[in-house]
DNA sequence: AGGCAGGCTTTTA
DNA sequence: TAAAAGCCTGCC
């Protein structure tokens, strides 16, 4: 099917900011992208129409939510003063097609656990390892394999060596105490979505190597909490040069998270 | 109590 | 060799 989105829409931004990992680059300048029990082939055809290789059915169901179709991001990018805050405008302007996905709790918060201390080819390689040593390989529409992302129980059945083969370090505690909690009914991932914002925090930081910089990336990218504002080293590179006098959260709630994006993209396109 | 130094695996540049 | 979408532990 062809779809023609109305709003900010970029793979490549997208798949280049650093919230998912499990996006695959394809020749013809598309990508690959697993998610829950399906996977998709996108491409820009580059006449503002993008070729799916999913039914209409499909796009409707599970697509465009994950895609998060019904929210408008030119209209938050428009939020901000050109004069008022002229390097977010910037980081705006050039970010311009990001979108925050509505990825799986589960997978995002496994996925940040692994990410600290690591930059983005690495964490890609362990996510990588970690689904084809405990995931459940199928097939998409082309026929070929790709594998899903491992459950709890998935993860707890490696054992240390397998795991320390998917090259976690010392993360690979932290990820098998996670999925322990979650196997043993004393965390759910999934049930967050349900929880007040203002509860999730707590909730996540109070698993075992969940600092606050992880359970912010979770809220924003695996919970859709779009004013949640994850500080890493790059942010708070940015804050300190920008915003010598503090940074305006107030009058950029609640899409503060969305924001910080348009930022950590801009800082790294920079380097 | 709350802040800070040191250590941690592995990969990449 | 240093840095990388950090966090834990121990010490003060």
């Amino acid at each position: 099917m062809y779809f023609c989105p109305q709003d900010d829409f970029d793979l490549t931004r997208i798949a280049e900011s650093g919230q998912c990992f499990r996006w695959e680059a394809q020749e013809d300048g598309g990508y690959r992208i697993p998610y829950r029990n399906s996977c998709l082939y996108i491409r820009d055809t580059g006449n503002g129409q993008f070729e799916l290789d999913c039914s209409e059915e499909e796009f409707h169901a599970l697509w465009r939510d994950y895609f998060d179709m019904d929210t408008d991001y030119s209209g938050i990018r428009a939020r901000v003063d050109k004069l008022q805050d002229s390097f977010l405008y910037c980081a705006a302007q050039a970010e311009q097609g990001i979108r925050i996905l509505r990825q799986d709790p589960w997978e995002t918060l496994v996925s940040f656990i692994i990410s600290q201390n690591r930059n983005i080819p690495a964490i890609r390689r362990s996510i990588d390892l970690l689904c084809r040593a405990a995931g459940e390989a199928r097939e998409d529409r082309r026929g070929e394999r790709y594998y899903a992302f491992p459950s709890p129980e998935g993860i707890l059945k490696l054992g240390d060596a397998a795991l320390d083969a998917c090259r976690l370090g010392y993360r690979a505690k932290y990820v098998r105490a996670a999925a322990q909690r979650a196997a043993e009914g004393l965390f759910s991932a999934e049930s967050l979505l349900e929880t007040p914002e203002a509860e999730t925090l707590s909730a996540l930081t109070g698993l075992y190597g969940v600092g606050i910089k992880v359970a912010s990336c979770v809220s924003l990218f695996g919970l859709h909490h779009l004013d949640a504002f994850p500080v890493d080293v790059w942010i708070r590179r940015v804050l300190e040069a920008e915003y010598p006098g503090g940074y305006p959260y107030e009058l950029y709630s609640p899409y503060n998270g969305v924001y910080q994006q348009y930022m950590f993209a801009y800082c790294r396109r920079q380097r």
